[in-house]
DNA sequence: GCCGTTTTCGGCCCGACTGTTTTCAGTCG
C-alpha cells in the first residue's frame, strides 16, 4: 500500500460519494487529500510506523482521514471504502471518464435506465432510450457516443513537456498570424512546469473584446490540426488536436492580462488560496482582475495581483500550493532562485564513443554555441555493451582524441575527461582505479538491477557513492516517465550517502527522466545536498533540454549556490 | 472532511459553455 494507492483509493472513494450525491466539500476534502499525498515526498509506510499523529501535519489531512490511512497501511483495507464500493456497481466510475458525463448524469443513468458500465451506456444511447431522460435529448445522445468513440484513442494519458512545448510553440507561431492578437502566452501546467502535462492553456488577449474576439475564435479553430472541437464560446474554447492533446484558449481584455495569467498559471488548489486571502481582505479575485466592490483595483500585471493580497511575486513554477503561500505570508520575500543562464556548463554528454549520435568535436560545438566555460565527455562504460559502452582501449582513444579536439579549439570551452560509470550488482563500479583515478569526472549511475529488494538497493547505491572517485550520482531512481518506474530505496539513506560523501546529485534534463523529481529535490535541498544540473545529451541538439532541468531545479527550490555548474570548474571541483 | 490574526461552528473560488430549458443544472477548468 503505497502513497499512489492511497491516493487512489481516496479519489475512488471521491466519485462514489459524488455519484451518491454526498456532501460536496466532503468530497472535495477527499480529492484534495488524493492530491497532497500523491506529491507527498515520503512513504506514508514509514510515518505512520514512526509516528501517526504526524499525519495530521499534512495540510487537508484531519482526523478522519489520518484513521483512514493508519487503518489502509496496517490492514490493506478501509471498513468505510468498503461500504462505499459495495452501494455502487463498479462499472460506474469508469462513466466519469467519458467527456460530458458527471456525477449526477451518472447517477440519473443507473436508476433510470440501470446502465452500469460504457457499453451500456453507448447501447442506451444507439437505442436512442437517453434522449428520453429528463434534461437531456438528442444532442446529449450524440456527444456521449462521440465521447466514448474518441476515449478509446484518447487516454488519460500525460503528455512529456518537451511534446506539450512543441505543440504549445507552434499554435502560438499560428495564432501570432492573427492580426486581433496582441499578446499570446501559454499558461497551466505548462508554465507551471509540470514534469507532464494534460492539456495546454493559451491566454490571447486583444485591445478590443467585443470587436476582435470573434475573429481570434475563428481563426483559432480553424488551426489544422484540430481534430475535434469541445466547445467555442465568447471568450473561451477548447479543442483537441490530432496528436491528441487538448488546448484550451481564453481571449481576454489586454488590461486584464496579469489576472488572467494568474488564474490560469496556478493549479486550482493555489488559485483557491489567493482567491480566500483576496475575500479576508474584502478584496474579490477572478481571471478579469483584483476587485473592491465593483472597481477594478489591480489586474494588469501579475505582480499586482500577488500584491494585493499581501505576497511577493511567486514563481510560476511553485504555484502548486506546496507551501509557496504561506512562505510568502510569512517571508515577504523569496530566495533568488536558479536560472538558465546562471548554468556555466554541462557535465554528462555522449558521443559515438557511446550511444550517442555526434562526435566529440561536434558535441564541442553545441557547447560552445550555449556560450559555457566547459563541459564534461561521459561515454557509458563497458557493461552498457548494448550500447556500445568502452573498454579501457576506448577510453584511451577517446583521451587521445579529446586531446587533439582540445588544440584545435583553442580554449574556446573547457573539456572534462568524464566517463558515466555504471553501478554494478554489488554496488562496485564498471572501471577499476587504473582508469577512475584519471578522469576528471566520475558520472555514476544504475542502468541495470533496477528491481533489487530496497534494502540491496539501498546497500548497492551507498557503497557506489562511497567510491572516493564518485562525484556525480546520475539520474538517482532511474525511472522514465509513463514508462519505467523509479527503482525502489531508501531516499534518505541515499541522500545522506552523497551529503558526506561530497557527491553531487543530478538533475537529469532530459524530459523523459527529469531526475531526480522536484519533490526530492527540496528534501536533499534541506539536508545540505548540492546539485548539478545535466543534459545527458545525445546528440548536438539536446543541449537544449537545460531548461527542462532548471526548472525542475525550481520547482524543488534550488538557488544558484545549491548548483555546482553554476560556477567556475576551479570553483565547484572543490566540492568533490 | 478540513480548518481557524473574524470562527471549534459554519464556512469552504469563480466563471464559461452546453443543452435543455424559458431561468438553470450539469460539467469543466
Amino acid at each position: 500500500m503505497d502513497n499512489k494507492k492511497i491516493a487512489s483509493i481516496f479519489e475512488e472513494m471521491a466519485d462514489i460519494l459524488d455519484i451518491r450525491g454526498d456532501n460536496f466539500f466532503k468530497i472535495n476534502a477527499y480529492r484534495k487529500a488524493a492530491l497532497v499525498i500523491l506529491n507527498f515526498a515520503y512513504d506514508l509506510r514509514d510515518v505512520v510506523a514512526k509516528d501517526p499523529k504526524q499525519l495530521e501535519n499534512i495540510p487537508g489531512i484531519g482526523k478522519g482521514l489520518k484513521d483512514k490511512i493508519i487503518e489502509l497501511v496496517n490492514t490493506g483495507d478501509c471498513k468505510e471504502w468498503d461500504e462505499l464500493k459495495k452501494s455502487v456497481p463498479k462499472g460506474l466510475l469508469e462513466l466519469l471518464e467519458v467527456r460530458g458525463v458527471g456525477p449526477k448524469k451518472v447517477k440519473t443513468f443507473y436508476l433510470n435506465l440501470k446502465i452500469k458500465n460504457i457499453n451500456d451506456l453507448k447501447e442506451a444511447c444507439e437505442k436512442h432510450k437517453v434522449r428520453e431522460l429528463p434534461g437531456m435529448g438528442e444532442k446529449t445522445e450524440n456527444e456521449i457516443l462521440k465521447a466514448i468513440s474518441e476515449h478509446a484513442y484518447f487516454s488519460t494519458k500525460r503528455h512529456l513537456i518537451s511534446e506539450a512545448m512543441q505543440e504549445a510553440k507552434m499554435i502560438i507561431a499560428y495564432m501570432e498570424k492573427c492580426k486581433e492578437v496582441k499578446r499570446i502566452e501559454y499558461a497551466g501546467s505548462l508554465r507551471r512546469r509540470q514534469e507532464t502535462i494534460g492539456d495546454i492553456d493559451i491566454l490571447v488577449t486583444v485591445k478590443n473584446p467585443k470587436n476582435s474576439r470573434d475573429a481570434v475564435m475563428k481563426h483559432f479553430n480553424s488551426y489544422r490540426e484540430v481534430l475535434t472541437i469541445l466547445s467555442k464560446g465568447d471568450t473561451k474554447s477548447s479543442v483537441v488536436l490530432q496528436s491528441g492533446i487538448q488546448i484550451d484558449l481564453r481571449v481576454i481584455a489586454d488590461e486584464s492580462f496579469g489576472a488572467a495569467m494568474h488564474y490560469f498559471t496556478g493549479n486550482k488548489d493555489h488559485n483557491i488560496k489567493i482567491r480566500d486571502l483576496a475575500k479576508k481582505k474584502g478584496l474579490k479575485v477572478s481571471e478579469y482582475g483584483v476587485f473592491k466592490g465593483e472597481k477594478m483595483i489591480a489586474g494588469k500585471k501579475e505582480e499586482e495581483v500577488f500584491k494585493s493580497v499581501g505576497l511577493p511575486y511567486i514563481i510560476p513554477e511553485l504555484r502548486n500550493d506546496n507551501g509557496e503561500i504561506e512562505y510568502g505570508l510569512k517571508n515577504k520575500k523569496f530566495p533568488d532562485f536558479v536560472e538558465l543562464k546562471d548554468i556555466r556548463g554541462d557535465l554528462h554528454s555522449h558521443t559515438t564513443y557511446s550511444d550517442g549520435d555526434a562526435s566529440i568535436y561536434d558535441m564541442a560545438q553545441a557547447f560552445i554555441a550555449k556560450g559555457y566555460e566547459y563541459f564534461a565527455l561521459t561515454d557509458h562504460s563497458s557493461i552498457m555493451g548494448i550500447t556500445g559502452g568502452m573498454g579501457t582501449k576506448d577510453i584511451h582513444r577517446q583521451w587521445k582524441e579529446i586531446d587533439e579536439v582540445k588544440k584545435k579549439l583553442k580554449g574556446k570551452i573547457k573539456i572534462l575527461k568524464g566517463c558515466e560509470v555504471d553501478i554494478l550488482k554489488d554496488g562496485s563500479l564498471d572501471f577499476g582505479d587504473d582508469v577512475l583515478k584519471e578522469l576528471d569526472i566520475v558520472v555514476i549511475s544504475a542502468h541495470m538491477y533496477g528491481r533489487l529488494p530496497f534494502k540491496e538497493q539501498t546497500e548497492r547505491l551507498i557503497t557506489a557513492i562511497e567510491n572516493p572517485y564518485s562525484k556525480i550520482l546520475a539520474h538517482p531512481t532511474g525511472r522514465l516517465i509513463n514508462k519505467r518506474s523509479p527503482m525502489e530505496f531508501d531516499m534518505e539513506k541515499i541522500i545522506d550517502a552523497c551529503i558526506q560523501n561530497h557527491v553531487a546529485i543530478e538533475i537529469n534534463s532530459s524530459p523523459s527522466r527529469l531526475d531526480l523529481p522536484d519533490k526530492f529535490i527540496k528534501i536533499a535541498k534541506d539536508k545540505g545536498a548540492k546539485f548539478v544540473i545535466n543534459t545527458d545529451s545525445h546528440s548536438t541538439d539536446q543541449p537544449d533540454l537545460m531548461e527542462y532541468g532548471v526548472s525542475n531545479a525550481r520547482r524543488g527550490w534550488l538557488t544558484k549556490d545549491d548548483v555546482l555548474n553554476t560556477k567556475s570548474f576551479e570553483k565547484f571541483d572543490t566540492y568533490f
